[in-house]
RNA sequence: GGAGAGCUGGCUGAGUGGUCGAAAGCGGCGGUCUUGAAAACCGUUGACCCUCGCGGGUCCGGGGGUUCGAAUCCCUCGCUCUCCGCCA
């Protein structure tokens, strides 16, 4: 949520910015609202300062052993009034809210402006893709030959977008969890978090799923208003929810290891087949709540301790900065790490950092004690995949296979798996 | 699942219809003392909204109600704790 001054003062200067992420910004309808509200508040605030002051009285006549009779009289015409001025300044407030709730965040100013994916910024490159001197399989022939994914078994006990791994695959895949959890963790300086993977309505508001995307979530029918866990940032994130933080405990950092459980609403026919898009799939994910000041130096670190990750399993990726109108909604700026897929010849994203400064701190109402100020300040959040798991699965199978099929394990995981090859069983 | 007790400022905790945004303590901040620190003592210290300011308003778990007036009474939802039952 964008700070309410935003729409008093300089409201043009906020519609031309969001407009380069293709956002329309009804300037005039909130400037009318806004006018409105303020119109009803002062009467509101009138009306009882009228009532607190009276009320007073009544009480001072009455100890007194005073008639208050007349005085009674005098505020018989007030309630009614009263309520009439809050009800009327309440429901100009829940519509603000509404269309605040619905504006996405501002870009900041190093984001390059861009209408969609094709206008992203490639910032830099690692790794050379290697070069195969047979014929590339992709993931799902791979762990066909292997005889470990299996998607037709997870379609007969759940439907499409599900995957059973078995065996080695498995492992790797739960080394994989593993490896990323310990880097963080032990060389940058991460807590790990354990959290719920089920999370009530407000926690999603707080990091901005709700009320905009809920057709990307999965909803519990049997308790009203629970819903799985998109994304860890979720919970994680929501751990400051109504906190303030003193300056000592500054900044946070949290890693944590979940599945994440997406609709994929609005994506059919997109990356059906294999590992990319699943409903279900595991995340290792970072979360930092930091001073505002250090946010944007925050985001190049987390960027870094991401990549550090697909460094050390020697996948060639790149980062680039998404351009304005690629933007998620609640970030400021963010930074995509793509991996090198060989059979889609191309890069593909395997996690997304971002810096979402004030947007859902504001939100979360996560402030920390200023020790300049003395005063509750809002906190910066950040947030980045330090990997999506089923992604760098897929990122290992195919950039290490070999002529017969096999897997070949990269070095920083062999000790994590136990084993340096996947034969086909 | 059954029975009971709670939810108050950064924290602990008093407050059962009026002058209560709210005692007291802790913590924080400033000072005295001290070579310095600790201790002691004195003072100060909630958040949010409107306003250039003066000032005004809201907030005692959330929502609703009763009342001229609600932290206090009623309803409802959520959460916490204790006991019983069940259970990985």
């Amino acid at each position: 949520m964008l700070d309410s001054k935003h729409f008093r003062q300089d409201i043009d200067v906020t519609a031309k910015r969001l407009a380069t992420r293709g956002f329309v910004l009804d300037a005039q309808a909130i400037a009318d609202l806004e006018q409105r509200r303020k119109a009803a508040q002062t009467r509101t605030q009138e009306l009882q300062t009228e009532r607190n002051t009276k009320s007073k009285n009544i009480g001072k006549a009455k100890a007194q052993g005073q008639d208050i009779k007349p005085l009674l009289d005098e505020v018989a015409h007030l309630g009614d009034e009263l309520k009439a001025a809050e009800t009327e300044l309440q429901d100009i407030q829940i519509q603000l809210d509404e269309m605040l709730l619905g504006v996405p965040n501002i870009p900041h100013e190093s984001v390059p402006v861009g209408k969609d994916e094709t206008q992203n910024v490639e910032v830099r490159k690692w790794g050379e893709p290697r070069q195969f001197d047979f014929e590339v399989k992709d993931h799902v022939d791979l762990g066909d030959t292997l005889g470990q994914l299996d998607f037709e078994t997870a379609a007969k006990i759940t439907g499409s977008r599900f995957v059973v791994m078995s065996g080695k695959v498995a492992r790797l895949h739960r080394a994989l969890g593993q490896f990323m959890l310990d880097l963080h963790i032990q060389e940058h300086g991460y807590t790990e978090t354990n959290v719920p993977f089920i999370v009530n309505a407000e926690s999603l508001k707080g990091t901005g799923q709700l009320p905009k995307f809920e057709e990307d979530l999965f909803k519990l029918s049997v308790e009203q208003r629970y819903y799985l866990i998109p994304t860890a940032e979720v919970p994680v994130t929501n751990i400051v929810r109504d906190v303030i933080i003193d300056d000592d405990y500054m900044p946070r950092k949290y890693v944590c290891h979940t599945p994440c459980f997406r609709s994929e609403a609005g994506s059919y026919g997109k990356d059906t087949r294999g590992m990319i898009r699943q409903h279900q799939f595991e995340k290792v994910e970072m979360v930092q709540v930091v001073r505002p000041e250090e946010s944007y130096d925050a985001l190049e670190k987390l960027t870094n301790h991401a990549e550090t990750v697909l460094q050390k399993l020697e996948l060639p990726y790149r980062v680039v900065t998404l351009c304005s109108g690629d933007l998620g909604f609640a970030s400021a700026k963010t930074y995509d790490i793509e991996v090198w897929v060989p059979s889609q010849q191309t890069y593909r994203e395997i996690s997304s950092c971002s810096n979402f400064e004030d947007f859902q701190a504001r939100r979360l109402k996560a402030r920390w004690r200023n020790p300049k100020t003395g005063k509750p300040e809002l906190v910066h959040t950040l947030n980045g995949s330090g990997l999506a798991i089923g992604r760098t699965l897929v990122a290992v199978l195919e950039n290490y296979q070999q002529k017969d099929g096999s897997i070949t394990i990269p070095k920083a995981l062999q000790d994590y798996c136990g084993f340096d090859v996947i034969e086909p069983t």
